[in-house]
DNA sequence: TATATCCATCGTATTTTTACGATAATTGTA
DNA sequence: TACAATTATCGTAAAAATACGATGGATATA
């Protein structure tokens, strides 16, 4: 029998539960085309509504809209209604907190 | 008739093409529950065989195995085999260029 | 050589994601 | 008040991801 050991923990990490959770959406969310497309446009773009999106991309104005409610629920975009507009800007905020987790693991 | 006018660029982002598509492939795999947890385990525990990342998962091998060829193509692990096992490793220098990108992008 | 161990791959069922048209809700304008 | 503009949501069809058992190939051991 070969009871193969496990090789001993080099260091630890304290990411788990909700911010785990949290992180791993906002990495779903940045892995996909159209949404990692769509922040592309924020970040050169800050500001612009929905149907400036909806015009640089090739989708239906649904899809992206739906795209952009995943973004908003992953916390990297904002709304902001204007009028019968809504425009959208990168959360800054969360935007950090991605970046300081990404540095924590790796 | 409103035409609404796209607000300027406030700045460029030089991503695209075969590098874009590698980074969306790499957050594409970070965005599952399990590939983070084996990635968090191979963070920790660097080396261990794919037998001790199955004996520390809930799941069933061949899940796991899968899992790990995702986490491969996308580059951030690389397995050395040794005898009938396979070890694996984080792809430091993949890391390091993924990291580098995020802070491209935000 | 037979046998056990380790792991990747195959085929498949289920769930999730993605994209779309249609529709409704809200705001500004004639 | 009617109407156009803007965007979110609903329902749904198609594609992709996920998980599993079974199988096969490679390595070590008796």
């Amino acid at each position: 029998m070969v009871t193969s050991t496990i090789p001993e923990a080099c260091c630890t990490l304290d990411i788990a539960g909700e911010n785990q959770k949290k992180l791993i959406t906002m990495f779903k969310a940045l892995g996909n085309p159209t949404r990692f497309e769509i922040i592309k446009f924020l970040v050169t773009h800050p500001g612009c509504i929905t149907g400036d999106i909806v015009g640089f991309l090739p989708i239906a104005q649904a899809t992206v809209s739906q795209h952009l409610k995943v973004l908003r629920n992953a916390g990297f975009i904002e709304g902001t209604v204007t009028g019968a507009a809504t425009s959208y800007c990168l959360h800054e905020e969360n935007i950090d907190w991605f970046r300081s987790k990404v540095g924590d693991i790796f």
